[in-house]
DNA sequence: TTCTCAAACCTACGCCGTAGATTTCACCTA
DNA sequence: TAGGTGAAATCTACGGCGTAGGTTTGAGAA
């Protein structure tokens, strides 16, 4: 792609600019990201990117907008019920998680003030309060809701983008119960473990509920 | 510091690097840090560095393996109770975090292989197979409680080294719940907060294992 | 037609990580 | 004691980075 002379439009805007660097985060990874990297795949020289977004760091910024936008994106329909709506939002999240692994970790560093994310748990927080769960218990539930599904899926999708790193052989003298218990881990990543930990994560929030 | 003559130790070592390192990132964040303004604390050129330890990865991997090791030094008396187990470790961890709150996004972003960090997942598994856990619940265990540790310590660590950021005001009319449940969310951060959500993880966990 | 101004480009600066060559000295052996 | 050896540290240099500041261009308003 040749360069515009001067002064023609290379029809840039916020929107372009954070769509490119979503696919070249996917592509080469947080490490190799950088505005001249941006710029080449656009076509453009450097400096025209700071016409429509600040810096490196708003750059950051609007590429975790657009992949938690994505979330956004599905049916409107949503159930009653909380622990549905739960579910329901914590596999969207993973499924957008796994679209974008080397995306991730930067919406796991910085807190979420996007409209899609507080839409996401003005939902959750809506059908608990409608259930008539306490409001502590309500309040708290975001919290420890993504502060598990940020932590876990940091840990799950930090081996590379394709899946999980499967984990070193352990040594079975010092650490004769985690080598006991290793076979069990053999689904690390999977969906199924993903449910059985999200689902243990929501009975301790129903049973905090019903104390 | 001047610099020695070439050939004349400067007494550096992989221990001492890592804890100079260690100091930089708690004073200028990890986006300073860097191999030259290292060296230039050491007061030793930055090549030097590169005799002890790798390269610039291998030395963010120094850094937060310095920091898991500090969670070891302290009583080696641990109780039997695994809820007791898994909340000391819970609240040294946090502690650790705060110590450290701009090391810690290394820690929840690289999977932990080191010593210390496999000493504590193995005494927590330990305890709970002592208990008669299912084999299953106790496997799970480390990646639900970790899980959610590095996520909300993330979250609550992303405002700066001194605490949590306050939460932006929220728009009452978009987000009449969360607006409504404001007022229960001011102790973000705090130690009760802390323990109210540990609790709800590992009520979680105790029910999970009762089924 | 002339003016204005946003969009894009160009240049340059001071950083960065690190490869490769070089210097120096402590220690071992003869 | 003389000479050899290797580890520790330094020096030099390269390509890449983010971005400040200035310049060019052309579209549309006056």
């Amino acid at each position: 792609m040749t360069r515009r002379t001067r002064g023609t439009s290379a029809g840039l805007d916020r929107a372009r600019i954070a769509a490119a660097a979503v696919a070249l985060v996917d592509r080469d990874g947080l490490d190799r990201f950088g505005v001249r990297r941006l710029a080449d795949d656009l076509g453009v020289d450097p400096m025209s990117i700071y016409h429509h977004i600040k810096g490196k760091a708003a750059l950051l910024d609007a590429v975790s907008e657009a992949v938690i936008a994505e979330m956004e994106a599905g049916a409107e329909e949503w159930p009653d019920d909380w622990e549905q709506v739960a579910r329901r939002t914590a596999h969207d999240y993973r499924r957008m998680a796994y679209r974008h692994p080397r995306v991730f970790p930067l919406l796991a560093t910085r807190p979420q003030s996007s409209p899609a994310a507080l839409a996401a748990v003005e939902r959750l927080v809506a059908a608990m309060r409608r259930a008539g769960l306490p409001d502590q218990v309500t309040a708290d539930a975001p919290t420890t809701l993504f502060g598990f599904l940020n932590g876990y899926l940091l840990a799950v999708l930090s081996g590379g983008p394709g899946g999980p790193a499967d984990p070193p052989a352990i040594d079975a003298a010092a650490y004769p119960t985690m080598a006991a218990l290793a076979p069990l881990q053999s689904g690390f990543g999977s969906p199924a473990e993903f449910d059985r930990l999200l689902g243990t994560v929501l009975s301790g929030i129903r049973h905090q509920a019903a104390r």
